[in-house]
DNA sequence: TCTGGGGTCCTAGGACCC
DNA sequence: TCTGGGGTCCTAGGACCC
């Protein structure tokens, strides 16, 4: 049996914890430079404020229904998925955190203790409440995309106030003929209309489809995903925990970036955090993407992009920088309103399997980064960094609608006065 | 008279998720 | 005044090789 636990609108709900004010409110939260809204509350819901629209379209809209409105809390929402992962793990011996504010469970051997599945959801849901004031919502299933697909159910649909079980087939047919098919894991817009023009609309029609028919039709997704709707697992539980096959980091700009010296400190920054999540799943590059471009709403598109390969994999954050700043010449260009940069690990080996270089030195600079990762976690990430990520605003990220972090700064933690 | 294979790598773009 | 997220995986099609 698998159990997947998700928050219900995790950043507009992580906004409301510290905020008693706002909790019967409409909130939205925004992306990265406030760009488009990524979390709509309940509340904001029924106001059919849509996800991912950008921002400015809704302003009007927004302020006339009095909605709050925040901007990404990065730091305040890892700090509070931590506790609610943590919350969790207590109640199977095998967590997978899949995102931010999801995670897979995994329970073998369970049925002696667990006779009511429906019951240990509701004590999973009271439990993260009572603890981090988050809510959330568990779908059990017999796969992980029946899971997903009870998970849609419980916070969805009615009738199940936060949680539900697909443990047959009954189970499953009675949940899945409720649902849109592009409510499926793995079915979006685009698969969805042409599914509809098969006469494939609710998820239980695309579980009567011949997988190896839709296969060629469409690809190997959509098969193992009917296969996973008929209760054969696909996505073995290692196949979720798989080590990514490619990391990137990229972001756009708050101002727009002119100098090279910022486009440097921007990417060199992003080199950082690709090596570090690629020393966090104990993984080597081979192969580095390196692009930056300007706005592609803008008449002009400018785009550079260069494949960079090492003779060694590698996930040492200043060799790593040192291919970023070869090509960087080549990238940039005056005249240039650069929007977005960023690069990205792909080719990756694991650290077990590295093939070293006859011709050239072998330097084993892993205690060096080790100590760096180890500094970094303790102390705060940035505390240790290259000398050429130097801080430089002017590439910031604007959050103009910012929250305290007030559970991991001293000068944020909330003061409680009777 | 007319015809013509199979493999690998690269890239851009599509599609999905949250 | 102007504004439009970030990450991952898959696939089709082109170029090239023998």
């Amino acid at each position: 049996m698998f159990a997947l636990v998700d928050a219900v609108a995790f950043y507009a709900s992580a906004e409301k914890v510290f905020d008693p004010s706002i909790r019967s409110r409409p909130v939205v939260v925004l992306t990265n430079n406030d760009g488009c809204i990524c979390a709509v509350s309940p509340e904001a819901r029924k106001l059919d404020i849509p996800k991912f629209e950008p921002y400015f379209k809704l302003k009007n809209y927004l302020n006339q229904h009095n909605v709050v409105v925040r901007s990404s809390n990065y730091e305040l929402y890892a700090d509070l998925s931590s506790r609610m992962m943590n919350t969790i793990a207590r109640f199977c011996d095998n967590q997978h955190i899949y995102s931010i504010d999801e995670s897979f469970l995994q329970f073998t051997g369970f049925k002696s203790i667990v006779n009511d599945w429906h019951q240990y959801g509701q004590d999973i849901r009271l439990t993260v409440w009572r603890e981090t004031k988050l809510p959330v919502g568990v779908g059990f299933g017999i796969t992980p995309t029946l899971a997903k697909a009870a998970n849609h159910a419980a916070k969805k649909l009615s009738g199940f106030n936060g949680v539900a079980v697909i443990d047959d087939k009954l189970s499953a047919k009675a949940i899945l003929q409720r649902m849109s098919v592009t409510d499926v894991w793995g079915i979006g817009s685009r698969l969805g209309k042409k599914l509809n023009l098969m006469h494939i609309n609710t998820a239980w029609d695309l579980a009567q489809q011949c997988p190896k028919y839709m296969r060629k039709q469409f690809s190997v997704v959509v098969e193992r995903t009917i296969e996973e709707l008929n209760g054969k697992t696909c996505l073995a539980w290692d196949e979720i925990k798989q080590d990514k096959q490619e990391i990137f980091s990229t972001r756009s700009f708050g101002e727009r970036v002119t100098n090279i010296n910022d486009l440097k400190a921007a990417l060199v920054t992003h080199s950082s955090i690709v090596s570090r999540k690629l020393r966090q799943q104990a993984s080597l590059t081979k192969r580095l993407v390196i692009f930056a471009h300007s706005s592609i709403h803008e008449d002009s598109f400018y785009k550079r992009s260069f494949l960079y390969d090492f003779p060694v994999a590698t996930s040492d954050s200043r060799v790593i920088a040192n291919a970023v700043s070869e090509v960087l010449p080549q990238i940039f260009s005056a005249n240039v309103r650069f929007y977005k940069a960023g690069i990205g690990a792909i080719d990756l080996i694991s650290e077990k399997y590295i093939q070293e270089d006859l011709f050239s030195p072998c330097r084993d600079n892993k205690p060096l980064m080790t100590s760096m990762d180890k500094i970094n976690k303790r102390f705060g990430t940035g505390t240790v960094r290259l000398a050429s990520e130097q801080q430089s605003n002017r590439w910031a990220m604007k959050r103009d609608f910012l929250s305290a972090r007030y559970t991991t700064r001293w000068s944020d933690i909330p003061i409680i006065s009777c």
